[in-house]
DNA sequence: TGTTTTGTGAGGAACGTACCTCATTTCTGC
DNA sequence: GCAGAAATGAGGTACGTTCCTCACAAAACA
């Protein structure tokens, strides 16, 4: 497989090097039927010997074709999502010049009856593509199989529906980061202690799965920490203050909060009414302006991350993948699970 | 600024909404001389007011020049460097659908000479950018100099040099990466006692940095933490044993040792052979076959990881600026600190 | 043997941009 | 008002791929 480093391969090349056709060339490449195995075969011997892969530029030119994604993104105050639509609006600008077309949709939270309906309202002939943050009910699975059958490919966005027939789930392992946290967690009260949960909805399986981890590593390797809660905050500010406020009223030997969901600031702000404002250990998700602010203050110990930027690029990869073919390009990374502490915060992307 | 979502924008009809014609359309885009301010104005509003972005494929094809870059990667036992160098590979596959083409060269190690050498054998015609990892001395600063004038942009990699003519620099902020790893240590060993340093050589502007960030917060952050070292191990596995092995035989206090630099095999087989295995905090540097398995069986606490694929990636992007124009393409983000647990390992990248 | 069916070849027209030549217009300085 | 320079317009070709149509050959059927 020595790649030529002269003149650029092109499908000619391929054509001769085969011994067939630049039309059979092109069925094979584009998985047109009418062509016997034996030839495939050939063609594809060709390309593995020669290194051919096509230009992607010229591709997506002669297809004279957009690539469409809708993005079905919760509203309301989570500010995670704000920034999630935020990377939507960015990267939408810069695939542009790739011949990707972003249409972001805000709907409203929490309602699965609401994700159903933008589902079912979209075009296929517009969007290729939708990338939803699911929620785990039957009928949005329902409502995922059937866009898949009207031939729009959904992608699962930060929480996954599986079993379902989504095309693909861009996010973090929920499980892992759950893990993590307690891990940090378990070095940061070497005394044991009771750690307080918060998720905003165990409706949400992003949330649960890492309860579900924390729970795992605590159980194994702490054996000294107990655990109050998983409490529900709703993911919003209100919410998130009242159940923190709860927590830490019925449980006052607490030392540390592992928030798995959102509504970051209202759970600081319990923390700092109760007067507990560091003396707690406190993890949580997201770097956003709570988070990072909590960070810098010393009222949070750790902020788990998952980039905003980068899923909605992966969603692009993965979205181009289904439409040119698994071959034209390769995949897109999993996506990190991103640590951040005081010294190592980064700059807003 | 209301983008049309209906066909694709492209330059005629640029040339239509300004008011002028294809080629003094094609003269802005294209930065060509011969075109009055007030015409360059008129095309410039006209971009902004459509929201005009080229579209690239098209672009790279008509220019019909493919993007050289040659990326002069340390040879020897660096564990970091393989997996670079191996980044280097399996990005170059992957851009020459975009019309890129990388060619790797790996040279003598901690050799100037020799990556002056190298610089200088570079041809022009067939690389246009180059990528070092960068060896901090003048004649390798004049080597960049000379470089640039032949027309070969110079993209420092992992270590900068800082006040040539270099084009960019892709890598972590080295000295926040230290500053990091003296707040963990500090947070590891509560009870104050002395941490060994060790790098590669101190002739490498990355580990340096890295001393520097990790002084600064354990002398502000933690001023019950002494400090032995630095100590250098040449990036392989004996001089970082020897090292090692000397100054835990020095200071038989050590509460921890953060290693800067690589030979992260040497320096755990070190701390074994002495018996403390396990006793010792251990903080190091990028995420490679050894500082995995040490992760994983609680010889390393943390791993301050570079990620080599994201870095070529970076290097190929600003390249491509390079070439294209800034106004083209996004800039390249900034490369991250990551952090890894035994918890949040991720699989092979 | 003739007639479908299926596989393959030949050729050409897009796609959006870059870059070239040549003609024409508009600005300079005098 | 004129020569000369500078700015602009008009129109073409090329890049590598996709996707057509049409013709022809080879296999399958009767």
């Amino acid at each position: 497989m020595d790649v030529k480093p002269g003149p650029r391969l092109t499908v000619h090349d391929l054509a001769e090097a085969a011994g067939v056709s630049l039309a059979t060339v092109d069925r094979v490449l584009n998985g047109r039927a009418g062509v016997r195995p034996a030839t495939v075969e050939k063609v594809e011997a060709a390309i593995a010997r020669l290194g051919f892969r096509r230009d992607l530029g010229a591709s997506m030119l002669a297809r004279s074709r957009t690539i469409g994604i809708a993005f079905l993104i919760p509203g309301g105050t989570n500010r995670f999502m704000a920034k999630l639509a935020e990377a939507v609006e960015q990267c939408g600008r810069d695939v542009r010049s790739q011949r990707g077309q972003f249409d972001l949709v805000r709907i409203p939270p929490m309602d699965p009856s609401a994700l159903v309906a933008a589902i079912e309202g979209l075009d296929p002939a517009r969007h290729a593509c939708a990338a939803i943050v699911a929620i785990d009910t039957t009928e949005v699975r329902d409502a995922v199989d059937n866009a898949r059958e009207r031939g729009i490919s959904v992608i699962t966005l930060v929480s996954d529906l599986p079993g379902s027939g989504r095309a693909g789930f861009v996010g973090i392992d929920n499980a892992a980061a759950g893990r993590t946290a307690a891990a940090l967690m378990g070095r940061f009260c070497p005394d044991g202690g009771r750690i307080g949960l918060v998720v905003g909805s165990l409706g949400l399986s992003d949330h649960v799965h890492r309860i579900e981890g924390f729970r795992a590593v605590a159980a194994t390797d702490f054996p000294g920490l107990a655990i109050a809660g998983p409490v529900e905050g709703e993911d919003a500010y209100e919410g998130t203050y009242q159940a923190t406020r709860d927590l830490l009223a019925a449980h006052p030997d607490l030392s540390g909060l592992y928030n798995a969901g959102a509504g970051n600031a209202g759970l600081l702000a319990a923390i700092e009414d109760a007067g507990l404002g560091g003396r707690l250990r406190v993890i949580a998700h997201e770097l956003t302006g709570p988070t990072r602010r909590g960070l810098v203050a010393d009222r949070v110990d750790v902020v788990l991350d998952q980039s905003p930027l980068w899923e909605v690029r992966a969603v692009w990869t993965t979205a181009r993948r289904l439409v040119l073919g698994p071959d034209a390009l390769a995949p897109a990374a999993p996506i990190e699970i991103r640590l951040f502490l005081k010294h190592n915060l980064i700059a807003e992307d």
